[in-house]
Formats: structure tokens, C-alpha cells, sequence
DNA sequence: TCGGTTGTCTAGCGGTGCTAGAATCGAGGC
DNA sequence: GCCTCGATTCTAGCACCGCTAGACAACCGA
């Protein structure tokens, strides 16, 4: 059985290449870039070797975004932490979430801008997604005020920031008023 | 100059009917199947005269964003118009934005999520993106509150629907709240 | 009717995602 | 230690993409 679990290993250590290259291809030089030839040549394998692995190169997006949903809910739970007053609390998910899409630009649109053949919002989308959505509402429940359902909260504010995010990042709003969009925004939704 | 007035027309004509049958396209089937080539054989002629009137694919979908945004604002300007009181028009603002993004989801995409090589927030935008962006200042200016710049206060409220409109339609939204979402933002945002 | 310009097409470039079938490698039996 | 055979990897190629050079045809003005 040795034998078999050494290749299991390999085989699961190589597939951590391929979407940790594909990652790092994309933060580099943007999904564009991402094509299935030079990813092949960066691991050192031949193209077919990728689809032994992942059905097709969205499904390699799939699994960049899983990464990225991970470290999000992480970045998200890590800030909330340390604030004390809830208020505070919510200004640190906000930058914590929009300085995760700002520093991650190839894992934020792997998660919500390209098609990774993921499922949301629903039974079948992913453990990681879904907790990416859980850490938003953790802090969230706290302001979403009486009367309103937490999730629809969570859902409204969620898409605000992504809002924020894309629209941003793609220069369509004024750089120097993004932290005051961000006050603007916790300070009219979160009731506390 | 009859004979060359003639042909101005015509070319403008072939230039609106490859815009007009892009758009068509890409609502139908996406903008992936848009194609040069598929998109030179719905307007009968050949590939290479697409490249006559725009410098690539990118120029076209510019044109479709263009023509989008022009009706957005016309969308928008006539629901506010029809509503009474400053809430209701900012209602009317955000539904007539939401649908009209599910109702023409290539042209919103061509607008804000493909790549059009237009400019944002910029001197240099061209005019019906600046004029879009005046549609939603003109009623959100009334509800903006003491104190906050107007500018930076549509930034925020239209960076919300462009949330809600993008991940709704991607699925990753609970589509029977999309109503109870918009009264939230709406009842929280403004100011009134 | 002819000459020349203008416009359009055919054919092809290098690239894409993906795959069939050949070739190679390595584990296990003798 | 060699040899067989199955698993693995590669080479080569498919149909398609955006885009363009150069051949060709059509039309206008003289």
C-alpha cells in the first residue's frame, strides 16, 4: 500500500502546484494570462496532465476561489476580533473584505467575477463559500437592527461591499474617497 | 457629394446594424458566443469590415456599453419623474436600475463588468457614462443628508446596486428577497 | 468605355481550450 | 536482474478565437 499512498501524495501535492501556480499567474499578470499552455509550462508538465487533475480550466478556477474564499473568512474573522465596540467591529469587516479584494485581485474575481462553476446560496455551494458568508454574518447579526432578517442584512451589506470592490478596482469610482465611502456605508446601514 | 453622402449613410447604417446585432447576440446567447465570426455572418458580410468600423471586438462591445448607458439613464430619469415623494423616486431609481439590469444583462455587462476600454470617473469619459452617473446624482442629491458630498453618496448607493444587481443575477443571492433588499438599502441609505 | 480608387473578400497567422492515441516509465512477478 | 504489463505522460492535432495582409471586384469620375 506504501507505493499507492506515495503516488496519492504526489498526486495531491502537484494538484496544490497547479492551482497555487494558476493563483500566483493570475495575481501576476491577470486571468487573461491563465492559459492552459503556460500554466503547463510553469509546474514543468505537459499540457493533458491539468485535465487529469481538473475537468477544464474552470474548474481550476473553482479551486482558486475555494483558496480565496478560505483566507477571506479568515482576513474577515481576524479583523473582527480585535475591534471592541460593534460599530467598530463592522469598519473593520469593511476594510478587511474590500483590502482582501484590493490585494487579491485574481482569487476576489475567481470567487465572484468569473465563472468558476461554483453554486451559491444554496444546499449544494461549497463548505468554504458558505463560511466566507458566515463570518460576514457573525459580526453583521450584531447591527442588522430589529425586524430585518440577519442574512437579508448580510446579504444587502455583502453586496455593497462588492459593490465597492469591483467598481473600485476597475477605477470607476474616485480612489481618494475610498475610505469615506466605506464610513458612509457602515455608518447608514449598521443600526447600533 | 450626393454619391459620398450616400455612402456615409450606409456606413453608419452597417455600423449601427453591427452594434445593434452584437447586443442582440450576446443577449441571446452571451457574450461569449459573441465571435467575430459568428457576428460577420448575422450581418452578411465578411469578418474583416467589422475592422472598419471598430478597432476590435473590445470597440464593440464599447459601442454596446455606450448605447446601454444612454438607455439606463433614460430608464432611471422616467421612473423618478412618475414618483412622488423623495423616497418613493429613490424606490423607482433603484428598481428601474435592478431591472434594468436582469432585463438587459449583455448591455450591463458590456457597461460594467467586460472590458469596453472605456474611462470612468475621468474628464475624459465619454458622455453618456458621465450622463448615467447625473441620471442617479439628480434624485440621490435630495437624499444624500447634511453634510455628506452627493458625489461620494451616489458613489456609495449606486456601488449597492451594482452589488445587488451583479450578484443576484449571478445566482449568489436569495432571489425572493430581492424586493425586501432594495426597501432595506433604500429605508437605510437615504435620508429623508 | 476606361482608369483608378475604394471597398470587400479569401486565406492565413499565432493563439485558445481540450483530447486521442502513441510512447514511456515503473511496479510486481518470475 | 530481467521482463511484462498497466498506469502515466507526452506529442500532435482538433476546432475555434481575434485579427490582418494581400488579392480581387465593384464602382465613381472622366
Amino acid at each position: 500500500m506504501s507505493v499507492q499512498e506515495r503516488k496519492q501524495r504526489e498526486l495531491a501535492e502537484r494538484e496544490r502546484l497547479i492551482v497555487a501556480t494558476a493563483r500566483e499567474l493570475a495575481e501576476q499578470q491577470g486571468w487573461d494570462a491563465v492559459t492552459t499552455r503556460r500554466l503547463a509550462e510553469r509546474i514543468e508538465y505537459s499540457q493533458p496532465v491539468l485535465y487529469s487533475h481538473f475537468r477544464g480550466k474552470r474548474e481550476i478556477i473553482g479551486a482558486v476561489a475555494l483558496e480565496g474564499a478560505t483566507e477571506l473568512a479568515a482576513a474577515v474573522r481576524a479583523a473582527t476580533a480585535e475591534a471592541g465596540s460593534p460599530r467598530a467591529r463592522v469598519v473593520a469587516l469593511g476594510r478587511a473584505y474590500l483590502d482582501f479584494a484590493a490585494a487579491n485581485p485574481a482569487a476576489y474575481d475567481a470567487l465572484f467575477q468569473l465563472d468558476g462553476g461554483l453554486l451559491f446560496a444554496n444546499e449544494a455551494t461549497p463548505e468554504p463559500l458558505k463560511d466566507a458568508f458566515a463570518a460576514l454574518l457573525e459580526t453583521l447579526c450584531e447591527v442588522a437592527g430589529d425586524g430585518v432578517e440577519p442574512g437579508m442584512f448580510t446579504e444587502v451589506f455583502w453586496a455593497s461591499l462588492h459593490g465597492l470592490a469591483t467598481l473600485g478596482r476597475a477605477g470607476r469610482l474616485l480612489p481618494e474617497d475610498a475610505e469615506p465611502r466605506l464610513e458612509l456605508l457602515v455608518d447608514r446601514l449598521a443600526v447600533s
